[in-house]
DNA sequence: TCACGATATGGAACACGGTTCCGTTTGTCG
DNA sequence: CGACAAACGGAACCGTGTTCCATATCGTGA
């Protein structure tokens, strides 16, 4: 996907990401084409012409989610008090994204070799944005020390399975109660 | 599935649930129900008489295979010289069995309470057959001993995924080379 | 500024899958 | 041999992903 020439190509190809990375969260990863379109307000022609492909565009929205997931660790810091708020915030946006990482399974066959690719990139983009987080929280004496960001991410990872088909399970607050467990007490 | 009264109706159910074990074996668990209908020489109405959902016939033909595979272990122990002979031919039977259990996960849903069932009587039924096989291979000398049943099944059961998606793989083949390795020589 | 070609768009149309519906056929039982 | 409940076949329906192309829009060169 090379970026569109025109303006409003650039513009509705951001559209549908955006767009899709709702849906997906709204109503899981096999929200219809047609739905993920009108959520950006474009016609399906343009989403074939953006992403040739659905698999493509669940790709699409996972490497963005990675990358926004990635971006939002310095400024919730900054705009934050509590590490351990940022912290917190932070999971909260990755739990939405574990949404779209799970459904890859779906789009994808997992001897794809995108799929590999995929899943090094999120480990190396997301790993040391969490683990900056926790050390902020760390440093502020506000979180037990006896857990690294490796671990964490897989706990909520875990916690998220099943999310997207069962809508009486709400990992978000699951995650949120584990992100309070951390808390150091006295 | 409550026996049906008349004979016609039992003719088609068992002749829909071999149709149905031979298209998984030639065209993948994903075969469409009309082509399932086609091959048993019905109406796809008739499919649905039988088998309430596409999942309902995916797991019929799951438990009627369990139970061939099973009783398919003492007959051929009987009519072949060779206790790796028999051996040899049930891994056939087995093999071509997988492809179903594989689709399995894509039809139910692996939280669904009957995923589990049905995985425990797969185990329940099938490894004492297994062994029984491989002891008479053992005592005829024909076999390597460090080998149990349980392991034997989780071998050629690794060796075949995948198997449903790539034509080229040939698990039938690795299955039976495996077989073949565990010949007692000198 | 504006005209015109390259780009991009929308959504009807298509392919293909599961499932439902119902007029017709057929087995069974008195 | 009826008669009738059971079973049947397959056309029709609905919801997917994907393609196609007449139309609208952008951006550039004069």
């Amino acid at each position: 996907m090379p970026a569109p020439r025109r303006a409003d190509a650039r513009r509705n190809a951001q559209a549908l990401l955006d767009a899709a990375a709702a849906e997906f969260v709204a109503s899981g990863v096999e929200a219809p084409v047609r739905d993920i379109a009108a959520r950006a307000g474009v016609g399906v022609g343009t989403v074939y012409r953006h992403f040739p492909t659905r698999a493509e565009l669940v790709v699409a929205v996972y490497r963005h989610q990675v990358e926004a997931c990635a971006e939002a660790g310095e400024p919730l810091l900054a705009e934050t008090g509590s590490g351990l708020g940022a912290l917190a915030r932070w999971i909260d946006l990755f739990v939405d994204f574990l949404v779209t990482k799970h459904g890859l399974a779906g789009a994808l066959r997992p001897d794809d070799d995108r799929f590999e690719a995929l899943h090094t990139y999120f480990l190396d983009r997301l790993v040391p944005v969490c683990a900056r987080l926790l050390d902020a929280a760390r440093e502020a004496g506000e979180v037990r020390t006896d857990l690294d960001a490796l671990s964490l991410m897989r706990g909520v990872g875990n916690l998220c399975v099943g999310a997207d088909t069962d809508p009486r399970y709400d990992a978000r607050a699951l995650a949120a109660h584990l992100v309070a467990g951390l808390r150091r007490t006295g």
